[in-house]
Order: C-alpha cells, then structure tokens, then sequence
DNA sequence: AGGGGAGATTGACAACTGTCGATATATTCA
DNA sequence: TGAATATATCGACAGTTGTCAATCTCCCCT
C-alpha cells in the first residue's frame, strides 16, 4: 500500500525550454517515466465518473465532513462500492477518513486538488 | 466518435450551498452522473503516465508542433502505440493534429488543459 | 453479554485498457 | 508508375478496473 502523497512533480505544461527540434533526446523539461507514473496515479483516481460525484458531494457538503450513508443513496452503488472508491481517493490523498463511532466521515484533503489542477496550467 | 468538446462543465469544487445533511437529495449543486462521465472522460485521458509523457513533450516543444518521430523514441513505445494514444488525447480533445505531407503534427489546444484544471478548483 | 447496524474486506466476474505485430493508407520522390 | 516512408488501423492478448454478493469487524445500545 502506497499513500500516494503530495510530492512536487514537474507541471504537464512546464516552462519553455529551447530544445533542439526533432532531436532524440529527452526533450528537456518534459516528464520522466517515474514523475508520469505519480502524476498518472492521481489522475487515475479522478477517471471515474462516481469517484468525481462522491468528491463533488464531499465538496459541496457544508459540515465539509460526509458519511458514507450520505454518498451510497444517491450514487445507486452498494455499499462496498462506494467503499471501494473512498479507499481510492483516500489512497491518493485527496481524501481524509475520520471514524467517529460507526460512522466514518470523509472530507477533501484541503490544497490536494488545487495541487493537481496547478500540474496543468503553465506557471505564471 | 464522440470528440468531448470542451463544454461547460461544473467543477467538483463548487460553491457551498447550504444543504441539508444525511437527506437522500443529490445535494445541491453537486455533480450530476451524465456531467461526471463527461469530466472522467477527459480524465481518463490523463491517467495514463505516457499520455502525460506525450502531453509534456508536446507543450515543452518550443515550436509548439510535434511530429510522431520525436514521441515515439524517448517513450520506448511502438508506433502504433503512440498513435493509439495520440488519438485518445485528441478525441479529449485535449491536442490537435495537423497532417502536413507524409508527417503528423500534434499541438496543444489553447486552454483545454487549463480549462480541466479550472474544474478541480474552487471559483473565486 | 448480546443484538443491531455501519462500514471494510474478500472473492469472483465481466468489461475495459495498454501494448504489440501485422497490415493498410497515403504521400513523396525517382 | 513504382518504391520508400510516415502514420493509422486491426486483431489479439495480458493486465487492470468497477461492480456485486457474502462475510467480517467493530462500536453502540439495551
């Protein structure tokens, strides 16, 4: 189990660098293997249609604090599947688990998503 | 083919509204399921690191034109494999491609990236 | 202590995805 | 016209992923 944490990994759209055109190498600047590979990891966690409504129901949630019987209902998932998601996003960092009780509470983990979203806009 | 235009989509932050908790309502303001698939399509194209590698090279590119030669040796991949995913990005709608002769030219589209990354962050 | 309920874990299965080799298409050049 | 070359498409295959039913774990309440 790898908590996927908030490294630094180079942006997609990185500073412009005058590399030589049509050249093998490496075209300077540009993503190694293993940055992509943390990078795709978090995407990945992003490329499901219901893990971007739980998200989007954890963000417009006011107490900024959902239990999973709040998610479950609305999505017409069962409950391991729902589950089964949290886990995802929780292992990639965009979300903390609070077990209170029974219930567990899940809110955003604050910067995480404005974190990825600033890997694909060019820095300013 | 459906290429995914780039259409308004709401974010997965968006603005609080107050909701009432544990009601089985789909939360105001969250995402609705045919938005999700839409989002986690674009999203999809970015989980995978050698699309990402692809993306990087291309936006690093100072002539911000890349033909599939200068992809395909750096990324240790076959041909037919980068044109897969070449297609992928284009059909997101995230590059264009320009045939001129016997050579393709993939560029990014102008704010595709930035308009995703706008969707993962809360509007100010 | 014992029952009930919330949520996590496991195992299975169908659907999807990344990759490759082979082949097709299309454009330039001789 | 025919050869050479750049890219796209096709078919196949292994690995991954989303989902569910069943089960397990743990906490609360009586």
């Amino acid at each position: 189990m790898s908590t996927t944490l908030v490294t630094d990994i180079p942006a997609v759209l990185g500073t412009q660098a005058d590399a030589p055109c049509c050249v093998s190498a490496p075209a300077a600047g540009a993503l190694e293997a293993e940055e992509a590979a943390a990078l795709a990891a978090r995407f990945k966690a992003l490329a499901d249609p219901n893990r971007l409504r739980i998200l989007s129901m954890i963000a417009a949630d006011p107490a900024a604090e959902t239990c999973v019987c709040d998610i479950t209902e609305p999505l017409d998932l069962g409950q391991p599947t729902v589950s089964h998601h949290l886990k995802i996003l929780v292992e990639a960092g965009l979300l903390t688990r609070d077990k209170r009780g029974v219930w567990a509470y899940y809110s955003l983990v604050p910067g995480a998503l404005e974190s990825l979203a600033a890997t694909l806009t060019p820095k300013v």
